[in-house]
DNA sequence: GCGCTTAAGTAGTCACTGTCAACAATGTAT
DNA sequence: ATACATTGTTGACAGTGACTACTTAAGCGC
């Protein structure tokens, strides 16, 4: 980055550089495995550096999987049209919304998913993973409301939404939805059967 | 396992017992973080003798989530009734089988997915992984041809299928799918509406 | 200004990993 | 028997996460 001679002893705010350069990392490279060493070296900086700021590796992993949580419920908040005209009209949107941010960030969100077993930080992970299921819950719960959805428990309708975008999310990371077995638009098609599904039979 | 003394010098088998040895490990532990060398000192053998059966750990590697995707079509193959008297008593009991054998073994199911990037392996890998996506296609093209579902290019909606249980199968593993957030049967309520989607409306 | 505490860096070490090359024991073809 | 290919073993290498001890800079009351 600079020279060792001009850059300043204290770096200044170190655990932000930490982050954004893990952050980067993971958005270049679609399989990165993450080594702290490579980050700190990145970042400029001696290889134990980045443990004042974080406990572990695993402590840092978690924080970046707290604002990928972040960033993909903002996403998706804003993928949301205003004045919606159907059901389907406000989920397709969003589904879409989901998908593009796991394709677009893949090695980030495959961490989000995969942090798992992180004792106490793994607690405030949930939450904000349960967080976006919150926003299909929401979505559905209006539109049960307007009477456009069945009238049936709809944690498990949620529960379907949020499986079936994060299938379809890791199978296309993973390139297992190749388009001549699977078809063109694969999630469009998905998006139609569980939103017809979902609504109402009386049309 | 047995003296080193008396145990002769060559193994006999030892691929095949590295690939059990593993498995084994795979079964155990649900988060293990694969390492040569615990298998090779598990399976009772020098840490590099591995190598002369497997140029790769990423081979061995890919060499299970195959073994993996071949037991899990095996297992949906299991699951499938022989006489459905109706869509649902086809595809219900061969998701539960899929979301099952997931989280009866979640760190090979893990596995399976995320093997990614194995060059030349990934190709036959992909094969495999089809082949499950097969099961589904051919469920639904019977279901087309008795007329219970849908006229509709059947690969989208095969898709839906295997990116549903493919989703619900990893946030189970991964914890995700806690009752008091999503219900009790998250997975009955979400196959529930993805059938109504795809049965024919007339009834 | 001056000395003190302390946060934020450094270098060095440890046990561990995947991989490779050199060597040894075993079986097999001639 | 003798040469050879196979399948083990040992020992080394660089790179990793984690930890420690040391050093440096910054801020503080006085």
């Amino acid at each position: 980055m600079q020279d060792a001679h001009n850059r300043p002893y204290h770096h200044g705010d170190l655990r932000r550089a930490v982050i954004e350069t893990a952050l980067d990392m993971l958005r270049e490279e679609k399989n990165w495995q993450f080594t702290l060493r490579e980050v700190a070296r990145r970042a400029g900086v001696s290889h134990a550096a980045p443990y004042k700021h974080f406990p572990d590796k695993a402590a840092l992993l978690a924080e970046l999987a707290m604002i990928g949580f972040d960033w993909l419920r903002a996403s998706l908040s804003a993928a949301k049209p205003k004045a919606p005209k159907s059901l389907r009209d406000e989920i397709a949107p969003v589904a879409h919304a989901y998908v593009a941010f796991g394709t677009d960030n893949p090695a980030l969100y495959r961490l989000m998913f995969s942090a798992g077993e992180e004792k106490a930080a793994g607690m405030h992970l949930n939450e904000r993973a349960l967080a976006v299921f919150d926003v299909a819950l929401e979505i559905l719960r209006r539109g049960q409301a307007a009477g456009s959805i069945r009238k049936r428990p709809i944690e498990g309708q949620a529960a379907a939404w949020w499986g079936l975008v994060h299938g379809m999310t890791m199978l296309a990371i993973e390139g297992l939805l190749v388009p001549e077995k699977v078809g063109s638009a694969p999630l469009d098609a998905a998006l139609s059967t569980l939103v017809e599904g979902l609504e109402t039979l009386a049309t």
